[in-house]
DNA sequence: CCCGTTTGCGTCATTTTAACGTGAAGTAAA
DNA sequence: TTTACTTCACGTTAAAATGACGCAAACGGG
């Protein structure tokens, strides 16, 4: 018969979330300073273990809630990490995922946490504790690629946004220059957004026109070009 | 100071391996025949759990070579699945990894395993234990979606290859038509591959030249166009 | 030496892309 | 009210990429 296998040694599996948010033009990561050791006083990635009867995503709201009080956002599983060493306390997995937040649906810019939680521009990072500066360059990377193929750039701005309010969000995560008028012709070729008709008031000059997703984009038909470096 | 991980319980870890071979324009997995419980007698991919001190490549490496005798593959980690009831034993996450290899490289068609260790058509697989038949269908959508981008056709045959041997995997995997002459175009344009000079002798028709993986291939320089269904 | 097949190289119409022009809409200052 | 300046929305154009084919040389077999 089959041995009870909780009795056997097992690594400790924890979740390691990398939160990217959007604002003023830049894109961040939330960060946690660590409290306890190993790292204490370090900047890390918001964590936990994975308790026995959670699932990845059932840990990931665990941490979401408690250590930051967000929910219902976008997530996606990264990558598993497997260096022996990675924690100082023993062998430690840790499965990563990324998430996907407006900073602006969320009071942690000017939150509760003080000085404990906070965000963090992705070019003026902190040492982090841990493997974690490998984790979010990961992130990072998938973001870059993710959002030329996938219109996951959307769960960053709010519900309505004008065509250059998208164009600014691509150039910043993508770190690169990409024609005004070019970019405006292929989101709108290729369907990504639904003019609201409706305007954003109160600018300097030329009201732009609202837009907000479309939710039912066909996979697989939208495909941004830029130079790679 | 900090606690001692492993006196907690933790779930157990297990690899499970999704290995790909192609021969006569055929794509393949590799599969084992459970000999114990639970899924006794089912077709189950190669799999085993990770020790102590062990990363997931080393288990994989492994697994490879005890339970198929082979080394020196294309590994790469696939996502990791932690459904709670995904092993009747009790709560095991696995950490898929996908393997590409060229089946010529080893004797396991005509193998000392006998009927414990089988090549099954990608299109004709069994019913399989666990989770198993997950694991292996989001492999195949990632083979289907890297071999786009990324060159890793050539792992999957023999060092020297004729254009049509390249183009009749790429149609096998993708499950679809692409043009004879447009695709030699593209691949020479990208200088996906090099010209030995030598022909493939000993065929019926015209000999065709051989060609090998340019190992100096710029990264994203290639790009497959095919229409996704 | 002809036959059927595969291979390698071309052609060409159409689509896509990259680069840039321009007038309308808006605010603020003159 | 007029002028200046900025952003927004829509065009234009040349170059490049793509998709759909044509065709002749190279081969083995009858």
């Amino acid at each position: 018969m089959a041995k009870l296998f909780h009795e056997y040694k097992n690594p400790s599996l924890a979740v390691d979330l990398v939160i990217f948010g959007y604002h003023d033009n830049t894109l961040s990561v939330l960060l946690l300073n660590r409290k306890e050791e190993p790292f204490k006083d370090c900047w890390t990635l918001p964590g936990g273990f994975l308790q026995m009867e959670e699932t990845f995503l059932g840990t990931c709201y665990r941490i979401l809630k408690t250590k930051t009080g967000m929910d219902d956002v976008f997530l996606e599983q990264l990558y598993s990490f497997d260096n022996p060493g990675r924690d100082p306390r023993g062998r430690v997995i840790a499965v990563g995922y990324y998430a996907l937040i407006n900073p602006a649906r969320f009071n942690i810019i000017a939150g509760s946490m003080a000085n404990d939680v906070k965000w963090f521009d992705v070019h003026k990072l902190p040492k982090l504790g841990f493997d974690h500066h490998d984790i979010f360059q990961l992130a990072l990377q998938r973001l870059k690629s993710k959002i030329l193929y996938d219109p996951v750039g959307f769960e960053l701005l709010d519900e309505l946004f004008t065509i250059t309010e998208l164009h600014e969000l691509y150039e910043c995560i993508l770190e690169t220059t990409i024609d005004r008028r070019n970019f405006r012709r292929k989101i709108l070729d290729a369907e990504y957004v639904i003019n609201t008709g409706t305007k954003r008031e109160g600018l300097q000059n030329r009201h732009p026109e609202l837009y907000k997703f479309n939710k039912k984009l066909k996979k697989n038909s939208f495909q941004i070009n830029v130079n790679v470096s």
